[in-house]
DNA sequence: GTCAATTCACATGAAAGAGACCACGGTCTAGTG
DNA sequence: CTAGACCGTGGTCTCTTTCATGTGAATTGACGA
């Protein structure tokens, strides 16, 4: 009985309307031919690589700019470009991209060159070998032959701040040593304040080029969602005002257009699902409404035990009571918790780290207060909206009590 | 009443340890010709 | 003689602990008016 249901639920979907032509194209890591508002960039950039093209060595270079301001985008876009005519002249230059925020991928010292070593072919270990040995590797096949390399390390201050600058110091010196070949590294960052930190001498070779990318305002997101609308929806589904929505929501908080497309692409899923001929503003509002709820809830699940331990003694103590919290409350209430459940206890030194952890996701406010003679502290509050509380609790319960 | 010293309850940093993973080379063992 | 099992060594990486030091204002207590 069941599974006629299901066969049957699963035909209707296969034909029943969707809003969507084509998802791919709000999905973030689709490269639309033009990109809107950036041509200023996109020149930069050109400009800086073209002599790429003549086997010089381009400048190394830096891009700054907030999330979704199209960074990754206009690089991604830009090195295509090139590469297309690189190959059509037959000239040696490969271009390599690594996201350096991918857990397990290139987040520390080791996996970098590690992964730069298996992109030229080497076959390295994910761990057990020295770090000198995969730099010996990776250096071996950078010399078999003449090549010129455009290393191009999105998300490169996560790496930095994780592992330190020696990574870069050591990858920016190849140029000086005489190998056969030559990188040029293109550093993304979200953060404009990150090269003060590191190295003088890894900085000013760096970031011989600067390129910044400015936030876009309601009216550039809007023609970028405009522009992709186009592809990703079918003709006329668009409610009159979304469009708009969609991007007075995403410009908001400094003019990511990567949100204002996930807005836009959630809302349409929502429409779907309601078999509802339009995408209108209230399926918008759901959508901002369902990201940050998933968003959390997915955040929540996906925490370590003693993480959860520690956000579920959080909130077992604020149901309690009106008052905020303070670490070593929380910790009083952890440790019973740790001996209920069988689960070895933390220090407190850790489990402050821990709070301060969900501080910066924004799963609570931490702020640290001084109560005078009474001590310092942290004043703990939470901050999951009242509706989404009693589904994250039950999570935790769930996963704490086996 | 005023002002510096004290004190609390943690925060914050640095360093080092534990344990999980993994590669590599050497040794042992069993199977093969 | 050789392939494969097994072990010890040495490496990375993440999570923790240990030890040490820092911190901001309420409180205290000496001091002077």
């Amino acid at each position: 009985m069941i599974e006629k249901g299901l066969d049957v639920f699963f035909e209707v979907f296969l034909r029943k309307d969707s809003v969507f032509f084509d998802k791919k194209a709000l999905q973030s890591n689709y490269i639309p031919e033009t990109i809107l508002h950036r041509e200023e960039q996109t020149k930069q950039l050109a400009n800086i690589l073209a002599p790429a093209l003549k086997g010089e060595k381009p400048s190394n270079t830096f891009v700054y700019g907030k999330t979704g301001a199209g960074k990754t985008l206009t690089v991604k876009h830009t090195t295509k470009k090139l590469m297309e005519v690189a190959e059509r002249e037959n000239i040696s230059l490969k271009v390599l991209y690594i996201n350096c925020k991918i857990k397990r991928s290139a987040d520390t010292e080791y996996r970098l060159i590690a992964h730069l070593a298996r992109e030229l072919g080497k076959s390295v270990p994910p761990t057990g070998l020295p770090t000198e040995e995969v730099y010996r590797s990776f250096f071996k096949a950078l010399n078999k032959q003449k090549q010129n390399y455009l290393l191009i390390l999105d998300e490169i201050d996560q790496l930095v701040n994780k592992t330190g600058d020696n990574a870069l110091y050591n990858l920016t010196r190849i140029n000086e040593e005489d190998t056969e070949s030559q990188i040029s590294i293109i550093g993304i960052s979200n953060d404009i304040m990150f090269v003060e930190g590191i190295d003088p001498r890894v900085r000013s070779s760096l970031s011989e080029e600067e390129i910044i990318f400015p936030p876009y305002n309601a009216l550039q997101i809007q023609a970028i969602l405009n522009q992709r609308v186009e592809f990703a929806f079918n003709k006329e589904i668009i409610d009159f005002g979304v469009i708009e929505k969609c991007a007075a929501y995403a410009a908001r908080d400094h003019g990511d257009a990567r949100r204002a497309l996930e807005l836009l692409r959630v809302a349409g899923e929502l429409a779907d699902r309601k078999n509802a001929k339009k995408v209108t503003i209230e399926h918008i509002d759901d959508a901002e409404a369902k990201i940050d709820r998933d968003r959390i809830i997915d955040m929540v699940a996906t925490q370590p035990k003693q993480y959860q331990l520690v956000l579920y003694s959080i909130l077992f103590l604020q149901s309690g009571r009106k008052n905020s919290l303070f670490t070593g409350e929380v910790y009083e209430v952890y440790k019973s918790l740790c001996n209920k459940t069988n689960t070895s206890i933390l220090t407190q030194r850790r489990v402050s780290d821990i709070i301060s952890e969900f501080d910066m996701l924004g799963i609570i406010n931490a702020k640290i207060i001084s109560k005078g003679r009474y001590g310092r502290t942290r004043d703990i509050s939470i901050e999951i909206p009242e509706t989404t509380l009693p589904k994250i609790k039950k999570i935790l319960e769930d996963s704490i009590r086996i």
